[in-house]
Parts: structure tokens; sequence; C-alpha cells
DNA sequence: ATAATCAAGGTAAACGTTTAACCTAGGCAG
DNA sequence: CTGCCTAGGTTAAACGTTTACCTTGATTAT
């Protein structure tokens, strides 16, 4: 039989109230005698609150919901472990939601964590999301958008990073380290992360006096296979490279091992850049040059400003700037 | 203002039970016309089921825990995916836990999963835990203990991989392949899987006749930068061998790096076999050799004994056998 | 001596559901 | 006409807390 607050309360000769306090720290008002009296008859009967019910009364679950593609792709982790790290430091507790990038499935798990009345929501949408569904909607809760924001999404704030400027400077680097013949292995072009890299890179080029080579961008997902199959097709149609700028690291990973494969000298023949920083990215060899992205930072962040959003109410909790910076190692010269 | 099943009850005209019945599909005696225009009600009326509400009475949350020590490890992702997903399949929701390997945070994770009610517990024990403490013991939920089974702890089932086993298929292998003078660059020796990883790397040796070097086990941690490390020690003391047998992949990417950077060649000169088969293990060049330890079953079967265990109680839910196998790829001759 | 204040704690409503037990009107067999 | 059954509900208690508002006896100020 569990041991509720009127075990308690009837063992120590006090009322629930009481108890209640003594549990909350709220006992100013409560002798010390008392207290310790209660306090020790809930150590030995090994009495554990029920947070369920003081949620129904207080409304507030001292929960959260993160909701990304997938916590097998690498990207996430990271970010999982920034917002689970201030969520554990806060009292809150986080519900982890894979929706591998399907709408439906988005939609599904957006209700759920509001039937289980979590205190808010982080978010990384799914890259085919082009616009907010109905159960989007019906949301009364924060949400944070992280990497992927939403349009028309009230009531949401982002934590993104500049895709355009990270793109930027990393193709930057690899003209100005002699690389001219630069092809773009991106990600799914519908997502705006891609679609914002690309961009640098094509800002870079045209800045630096270069043009894209014909042809110049392939398209696919954000995976390993994905980066090997970028070059495979590359190296079939024999065409002239030698730069790859890559949508994320799990491609530029892909691309290096199709690469090492054919024998080409990275980072002579042919250099690379990914995007991430995922850990991996210094385990292989040679280290791969990258744009990284502060992931972790960008969970903690997301987790701080949304819990603020949850308590402080009107305070605004300004997001401190997340900036990408390129992290120079071995696959560029 | 949040709209209740009272609003939909007094808006349709009917009782809170009707509608209750409605919403959880026990509606054998509602007429359809009462049923139609309750729905009709709810939809319009964007209701959102409470379901903390539904927990106080039904006693049932519907929500899982898991404790890992760190997402972050590239094992733990594919293991949490497999959790999620039957959890998701069965109408569950997963909360994370990461314990970073500490015995308070795992304790004090264990007490608020409690509190929170979830139905039961994933639990990978971290690696420095050698005794059931009381929050342990205070546990009157389900448990299920994945890769790391803790003694003393009723209630629980395990679900293991035959560790001794699948170091023994890899370290035989390397020696009928040749190599004849295998380090061992484990994790740490309090972990149990460590333990009986090194047991079937001894055996193996024993059983082919040869005898492991001197000085053969360098016992760290489960990380790319002690894989880097081990290596470092031995080229440094200018060991003699051809083999390394690494306690997961994580540490054999890390040697692997190590002799690529030193220019030695993998697999003709020095062959590895890593532990666990991790995504990356075939997204470096050579691909590594590794024994694949099924995580996402692992994950999987965790999540369906737990579910079992929850819900039919007594069937006693057979827990398919899991195996380990060796996949040969390019990190060996 | 009286009023005001205070410390320490009690009372009871409320949170939103579920569900066992009960009710009612109409139909039908005998 | 009586008794019973059934379909289609309704009633109200219970789940375990929190918290705004009382109460009580003692102390202090005037």
């Amino acid at each position: 039989m569990k041991v509720t607050i009127k075990d308690i309360a009837r063992l120590a000769e006090v009322s629930t109230a009481t108890v209640s306090k003594v549990v909350n720290g709220k006992d100013e008002k409560i002798s010390s005698a008392t207290r310790m009296r209660v306090m020790a008859i809930i150590e030995e009967s090994g009495y554990v609150p029920n947070r369920i019910a003081s949620s129904m009364v207080t409304k507030k679950t001292k929960t959260l919901g993160l909701i990304i593609p997938d916590i097998t792709n690498p990207f996430f982790p990271e970010l999982a472990r920034g917002v689970e790290d201030v969520a554990n430091k806060e009292g809150y507790t986080l519900i982890l939601c894979n929706s591998d990038n399907s709408l439906e499935k988005e939609d599904a798990y957006i209700d759920m964590l509001q039937e289980k009345m979590v205190d808010g929501i982080i978010f990384t949408a799914s890259s085919s999301r082009t616009e907010i569904s109905s159960a989007l909607k019906r949301v009364k809760i924060p949400v944070i958008t992280v990497d992927r924001d939403i349009d028309g999404l009230r009531s949401q704030k982002k934590i993104v990073v500049d895709n355009e400027e990270g793109a930027y400077e990393a193709v930057s680097y690899m003209v100005t380290r002699g690389y001219s013949k630069i092809y773009h292995i991106s990600g799914p072009m519908t997502s705006k992360p891609a679609q914002q890299r690309y961009k640098g890179y094509l800002n870079a080029l045209s800045d630096k006096g270069v043009s894209p080579p014909k042809d110049h961008l392939l398209s696919g997902d954000y995976s390993g296979e994905w980066g090997f199959e970028g070059v495979k097709r590359l190296l079939e149609k024999d065409v002239d490279f030698d730069g790859i700028f890559c949508g994320n690291d799990l491609i530029a990973l892909g691309a290096m091992k199709a690469l090492h494969q054919k024998g080409i000298d990275v980072p002579n023949k042919v250099g690379i850049i990914g995007y991430d920083d995922i850990y991996m990215a210094q385990m292989v060899s040679p280290e791969l040059t990258t744009v990284k992205q502060p992931n972790y930072e960008m969970g903690y962040q997301a987790g701080r400003v949304l819990i603020g959003m949850i308590q402080g109410a009107e305070k605004d909790i300004e997001l401190e700037n997340l900036k990408t910076h390129l992290v120079i190692r071995g696959t560029t010269r």
C-alpha cells in the first residue's frame, strides 16, 4: 500500500496541511519540533510525495517536452543533453520525442505533450514542415523552436544560429586556401538551414569572385550515406572538383570515406568542410574542418529561456546570441 | 480558460461520465447520436483531456523512465530510440535522464521518477555502481536493467548480451587471421561488461594457444580520447604489437586515429576490433571491424518487456535472447 | 485590564478525471 | 396487468495534494 500525506499526518498527529508545508519547505510557520517529528516519520515510512496530485492543484508538472527528428542523428544528443542539463538543474524533467521528420508524428506528440500537461515544449521541426498545423494551433503553452523555426507560430521564441554566416565563412576560407571548384552536398532543400547555408555558399563564392561550378548543388538528406553517394556521383560523372562544402558533418564523413576509398588525397587534392562539429569530427583522420554549431549550448539556452518563459512570465529573458565558428582542422590544406 | 470535461458535458447536455466514456472509447452503452454530438463539441471546442487528472484516478501515467549515463555517448541514442519506439507504439511516453555515471544523480532520478509516478523504469546503471542504494530499495515499480545488471535488485529483469562470448569471438577471429600480439584497451574495469569482455579476450587467447602479452590490459574509460591515448602509450613504450581489441567502438576509433597519424597501416600492420557497431563504424575508412551489439534491439526489447510487466503482470514475458555478432570489415586483414 | 499582534497550525474546497453503482422509461413475455 | 429486462444514461465518491482563510492561546503594548 502506498503511503500518502494523510498517513503521515495521522502518524505525526498533525494536519495534512502541516505535512505539506514541511515537505515543500514552506515551513516558516512550523515549529522546529513539529518539523522534525514530521520529517522523521516521512523518513521511516518511506513516503514519496505524489507529484501528479500536486500537479493537479498547482497546474505545473515541472516537465518539459523535447521534440526532435531523431536522437540517433549525432546532431541531437548534444542538443538534448543541453536541454536536459538545465532542466535537471531547475528541477524539471524531460520527455523525449522522436518525430522521424513525420508531420503526423509531430502533431501526435504535440497533442500528447499537451495532454500530459508539460509546462513547455522545445521543438526542432521536421525539415518537411512548411506551415503551422492544427495541432500547433492548439498549443497554449510556451514553445521554443530550435534550429528551424516555423512561420506563424505565436508565443514562440526561436533559438537559431546564423546558418548563412557560418556557410559564408567556411566557403570563403576554402577559397582563400586555394580551392576553387567547390561543390555543395547539402541536406534537404525544404529545410531552412539548408537553404540558408546554400545562400551563404553562393554569396561567399560571388564575393570572392569565383563562379560556382555548373550543377554545383547536390541535395539529399543529412546522412553519411548521402555524402558517400554524393561524392560517388561526382566521381562517376568525372566532374572536376577540388572542394566540397557539406551540409553537415555526417555528409562530410561519408564524402571523406568515398574519397579515401578512391585514394583521393584529402586535403591536398580535395578539401572538405562539414557543418556541426559533432564528436566524431575529431575522431577521424584527417580530422574534419567544420563549422561548429554550439549544439549543447543551443539546447541549454533553449531550456533556460523556456523555463524563464514558464516561470518569469513577463521578464522576457534575452537569449544570448549564439555564434557559429569555423574550426580549422585537417581536411583543408 | 482551459476547457474541461465539465464544459463539454454542459454544452452537450450530458453528464461528465458520458463524455468520459466517449473520449475513452468505452462507448458500448452510448447511442451513436449522443456520441456524435459529444464528439462534435469536443472538436469545435478544442478540448484536450487532462491526463494528469486521469492518472490520479487510474494510477497509471503511461510514462516510462529511462536512466542512462549519457545520451551523448554513441552507444545510447540507439538504445534510447529503441525504447522510445516501443513506448510510442504502445501509447507510452519517455522521460530521459542522464546520470553521468554519478550515483547521486542516479538515485535522485530514481526518486524523481517515482514521484512523477512513472509506470516503470529502464535503467543502465553507472559503471561505478557496485551495490544497491537506498533509493533503489524504495522502488516499488517494475525496473528493467539494460546492459549492466545490479546484484540484489528484486523485481528487476535484465536485458544483457553475452559480452564474454562477443569478445571471445572477436579475439579468436583476430588470432585466426594471424594477429598474435594483441592488446586490450578496455573501458573501466569496475563495469561488468568490461570485466566480461576482458575474460572473453583472455579465454580466446588461451584456447588458441597464444599467451597474452605482458601488460596487455590498458584500462581507461569508454571514450575516443582514451583509445587515442592508449595507443600513444603503446607507441611511446615501443611495445611490439599487431592487434588491438578495444572495449568499444569509440576507443577503437581513437586508436585508429592515433595509428593513422603515425602512418601505421591498418589492417596490415595492426588489426583493430571494436565493440558495439555504432553508426560511425561504417563511416570511417577503413571501416571498423567490430562486435555488433544490438543496441536498438536491446532498447526495444527492454521497453517491450517492461510494458509487459506493467500491464500483463503475471504473464512473464520472455525476452528473446539477444546475440552479439562479429561484423567483419576493413580493420582486420 | 484590554486590545492588538503573533506564532503555530487546522479546515476544507478545489484541481479534472474515472467508474462502480444506481436509475429510468419503454418494450415485451406471460 | 405485472414483472422483468435492456438501452442509455446519471450520480457521486475517490484519487493525493495545495492553499486561502480560520482559529486558538499566548504575548506585548497601552
